[in-house]
Order: structure tokens, then sequence, then C-alpha cells
DNA sequence: AGAGACTTCCAAAGCGCTTTGGCTATTTTG
DNA sequence: CAAAATAGCCAAAGCGCTTTGGAAGTCTCT
């Protein structure tokens, strides 16, 4: 069933049937009200691939996926788009995923922009400086970055946890209950999120006359493995570290891991804090000992960041705003007071 | 540039440009040439939507993701589609991700094969006499299911692991260790893989003579809070198991945990086998005795499953062939004799 | 040399929608 | 009451590609 047999059907202009149904002004109610019927009792569903040709628009999402053998997707995306779904399963809204080759992700963002592909992007793990991020915006599409980027001459719309001042938060609450030696377990660090986490806790212990070393610092991809090496490292130091911040539940895997197998214990000579995306599959408070976070939902994230994907479609958003959310700061019994 | 500036460019009709373009024999091959050339000094390519809308192919595979708030999409998901990514990317095929109401993904699976969106789709974690699979086969699409069903007249294609060799070749290592108190930590008990791996445990064990109590088998989804639960339970029983076989990594930390509050250890109180999918953040030979798993990449999966769904789209493969592939089984410290 | 078979190309007809530019009544306005 | 505005509809022109149904030219064969 297509347009052109629905509007011979209804004896009239595929003009005004298309017109009818796509809300326009110019057609009696009445005839609206028939048009609408018929359409609905015969299942009538324009031709996706039709109207995009003659419109240009076509009611899909994208992201680039970058891919490779020695490229890992984050376990974080799969939360993220848990939300995502949610909010454009609502809407009819589909998810175009284009694979690309991680060193040239440029290739595939002019591909799917030229195409018309996709009517709307949204970046995530952006950098400072992002080639990407000026990419995009340079390309004209309506885009949203998941997190920030820093170093641009442009603003862009953006939706962000606060990243520094949840690890300033958690840096505070460490440094009261006595702890002077802190160290980071963060992320890669050429990431946005983890400069600015590193930042927070740095801000935190300047204002205590505190520092962080050199040496009390780890970045790393977020595995469990890494965690514990970094664990590792940190705690068999000449002055180890009292309290640990860690950029990851995962990565809290391999610390737990590592304060254990040193014969240590949270959180009578360590204590912890880490990140919490919140994963249904993993959660803080079953940790060994529960484990204190700063906790946002990433997948909540991932709903808003389709919400507003399509309101800038739909031309109901504009310009560059930037959404910083406040993260909360659950304390459980992985922290204490610093070792005497 | 589109096909029609293009022709007029080389003097030529837009039908043989198009037709060199495509690979139709009917144009000579120094034509060819010279149209091949032109194309790609003035980076002419087609544009999609409009040969979509001429041929009715989309060049994107599809599938129907599940959603709603109280849906958790399983964290495996993300490593089958870097699978899926890699292949794919070569051969410039998107992937669409359809989110549907997980209770009523037929309107969905409908509404992309009558929209033409995709030319092909996958389908996960089936069931037996899974509904979407019947659903599929009618409509006509081409398609693959990751895993198997059970209990149709009708054959189809998919891929799939030998989860029912694997858990027996487990069990039997187990039994012959000398246990005779087996115990299974199974995922959702309706889906097939599950039924699976069940099966080819209790078929090891029948062929000891043992079998396995109903209080001996656990299934809930694959978290690590829901593998500490069924451990515990396990554990606490009059009689409890000496041996686990779980069916996932996940799951296993939550064993690890339970066995560790219950002040038992492993290899010694109890041994654990469990399955491995092949994640990069977390890995069998990092946990606190390195775990001895069936192990199969999720990921290979994934780029499989690509090739193959590439292959149907352009025809080279047809009708219902399935592929078990075989799983390692890689045993580590975590399995010791039964203890006495 | 003429018929038949290739080879190589083209004009034009879709694919199914949106949108432009009227056209005809009917209403409103001065 | 004539002129102007408005309401409601339509025919036809795209959007950019593929594919059908020739047509013209070249070979092959008898």
């Amino acid at each position: 069933m297509n347009l052109k047999q629905l509007s011979h059907m209804l004896s009239l202009s595929q003009t005004t049937v298309s017109r009818a149904l796509n809300g326009y002004p110019e057609v009696n109610e009445e005839t609206r009200r028939r048009v609408m019927d018929a359409a609905k009792r015969h299942g009538y569903r324009p031709n996706p691939s039709a109207r995009r040709l003659a419109t240009g628009k076509s009611g899909m999402i994208g992201y680039v996926l970058p891919t490779g053998a020695a490229v890992d997707i984050d376990p974080h995306f799969v939360e993220f788009l848990s939300g995502l779904g949610d909010y454009a399963r609502s809407h009819e809204l589909d998810l175009v995923l284009s694979p690309a080759d991680a060193d040239d992700e440029e290739t595939t963002y002019r591909r799917i922009v030229a195409n018309r592909q996709v009517d709307a992007v949204y970046l995530s793990s952006p950098r400072p400086a992002d080639k990407r991020l000026a990419l995009v915006n340079t390309l004209g599409i309506p885009f949203i970055v998941h997190g920030r980027s820093e170093g641009f001459d442009f603003d862009y719309p953006y939706l962000d946890i606060d990243n520094e001042g949840a690890f300033h938060e958690a840096s505070r609450l460490l440094i009261q209950l006595g702890h002077k030696r802190l160290a980071l377990i963060n992320g890669n660090e050429r990431e946005t999120f983890a400069i600015h986490r590193e930042r927070g806790m740095r801000r935190a212990l300047a204002a205590n006359g505190l520092a962080l070393g050199e040496r009390h610092i780890r970045s790393a991809a977020m595995t469990e493995e890494n965690g514990y090496r970094a664990a590792r490292r940190l705690l068999e130091e000449a002055e180890p570290p009292t309290a640990i911040v860690c950029s990851s539940l995962i990565m809290a895997l391999g610390v737990v891991r590592a304060v254990r197998d040193l014969g240590l214990a949270i959180p009578g000579d360590l204590s912890l804090v880490a990140h919490d995306d919140v994963f249904p599959w993993l959660r803080p408070e079953n940790f060994p000992v529960p484990l204190s976070t700063t906790r946002s939902s990433i997948r909540l994230a991932g709903a808003r960041v389709a919400e507003r994907l399509a309101a800038r479609i739909s031309g109901l958003e504009e310009g560059a705003r930037g959404e910083v959310w406040p993260v909360d700061l659950v304390v459980r019994g992985s922290v204490a007071g610093a070792p005497a």
C-alpha cells in the first residue's frame, strides 16, 4: 500500500494525502480525518527510503564505532545504549552503528554525513581538542558529545557529568578522614574525563596543603588486570598510599584482589573509593567490603542524549548548550580513618 | 556530484555509467576504466537513499534491541558487537539497532522488514520455540541466529557454540577428579544455551551413575550478585556440592566471594569451572585462584555472523546451514580432587 | 551479400515520496 | 459590488539511482 494507491482510493491527489498525513495546514479538517482514517485502516506507512530521498531526513541517529583487532569497545557502551534505546524506542528512532577503523574515523564521519545516512550523531569518550569534534562541527550535522573536550575556540552541545567535582568530593572526604597519601587509579589519561578527575583530586589535595605525587597516579584502560597492577605498584612503594580513588568499578575489582594478595585489608590499611557508572551486573554494595562510590547512571545519560538529539533534529534545541550532571558520593564501608 | 553530472562530464548516459560502476558486463572495458577513473577522481559516491529506493537494498544489517526500564542489555553484547563491527567495517556494512519494547518485538521486526530498512538481521539469545525466529522466518528476510532454538518444524541458519559439549567435558573432568556432588549455576533457564549446558552436565553425570539434584541447579540472570546468592544457597545446604560449574565469569565473581564469606577455599573445599566468553576486561587467569574455564570467543562469533550475513545478502550462502563451534576446556588452578 | 548474433550504448520509465506553482471556488474587504 | 484575500485542492516536477527495452554498429557465417 503506497501513497498512490491510498490517494486513488480516496479520490484525492497524492499531494493532499501527503499533506493531510504530515499535518500541513492547507487541508480541510474533515478531509484530513478521512485520510488519517483510511491510512490507519489500511495500515499505510510511508516508505522511508522514498521519504528520505525526497526530504533528506532519515529518522536515524548515528554513532561511529571505532573497531580493530586491538580495539576494545568499552563495556559502559552497552549501558549507555540501554538508555538511548529506551528513549529512542518511544520515538521510533533507530540507531545506526557505523564501524570505522579506529585510526581513521574521519572517513566514516564524512561518509555518513555526505550520504545523509543519519539526522544526527553523538560522540563519546572525547579527548582534549578531539579531532572528531572539530570535524563534526564543521560538517554541520546536528550532534551531541557525551563527555567534554577542551581547547576549542567554539562551543558545542554536550552532556557530561561533573567528574572534577566528584573526585574532588571523594578526595576531600578521604582527607577529612586523615589521609595524607592519596593515590589515583585513572582511566586512559588522554581522555577528558580522566583529566577532569585528576584535576578534581589535585584541587582537593592542594586546598589542604597536600599534593599528588607523580608515582601516586596511574592511568590505563579500565580492566580488572590494570586495576590490579596499578594497585600492586602503588602499595609496594616505600611510602604506600593509605587511600585510593579509582576510576572504575572494574578496576576496583583488581584493586581489591591486589590488596588481598598483599595481605592488607580494606578499610584498615587502605581506604577505597571508585566511580560507579551503575552496571546491573556488578554493584558496589556487593564488594567484599561494600565500596564507597561516586555514582552516576550512564544509562540515564544515554536516554538524555537521545532526547536531546531528537530535540535537535526537530529544531527544538539549538546552540551549544552544555549540560553537566552532579555526581552522588555514596559512602559505604570501604573508607575509614587513616591508619596511625 | 551525482550520476547525472558525472555521466554528463563523461559524455555518456547515466545507464552506462551506472553499469560500469556496478560491474555489469555490457560495457566496454576501456569505457569502464574511464568511468571508474573519473568516479574516483571526483570522489563520486552513489547516493544510498536513491540506490535504496531503486533497488530496495539498504546495505545495512539489523538487530532488534529489546529495551525497557527493567531490561538489561547483556554485557556480552558489546563484545559480540566488536567482532561484528570488525568484519562489517571492511565491507562498509552498517548496523541498525532498532530498539523495541521487550514485550513486543514483533511490531519492530515487521516494521524493519516492511520498510526494507535492512537487508538482513540477526537474532541472539534465542529460546526454545522462539517466536521471533518463527516470525523472521516467515517474513522472508535473510537472517542468522546467534545461538540455537528448538522445537521447530523447519531448519534455519545459525551459529552456536557447543554448549552441551563444553559443560559435558567440564563435568567429566570434575567427575574424574572424584567429585560426586556437582552443582550448576546457570543463566536464564529459559534460554536455549542454558538448557544445553544443563543437558551436557546431566549427560556426563548420568554416564557415571550420578545425577543433578533439583536443588543443585540454580538459574538466574548473569550478575555478580546472582552468582553470590546461588553459591551461598548451594554451599549452605546439608550436603553441599564439592564442585560448581558456572555459566559466566561475572557470576563466578560472586561465587568466589561467597566461598570466601563462608570461610571456604578454592580448590580445597570447592572446585570451580566457569564459562568464559573472553572479555578484555575480566580474565579468568586473574581470579584469586586462576579459574578453569570453558572458553569461546564471542567476539569471533560476532565477526563470523557478520560474514555469513554478508554472504547471505549477496546470495553466496543459502539454506539452513547450522554451524557449531567447539569449545575449549582450559584447566587452571580452580579445580582439584574432591575433598575426602 | 545478407541474415543472425554480439557488443556497446542510450532514452526513458520507474522506485514512492515531498514540494512547487497554480487553479478554482468561497469569503472578506473597502 | 468589484477587488482582493483565503481555503482547499491538484498536476507535475523533482530527489538520484537502477533497469527495461531498444537501437546502432560490428562480426560471423553461409
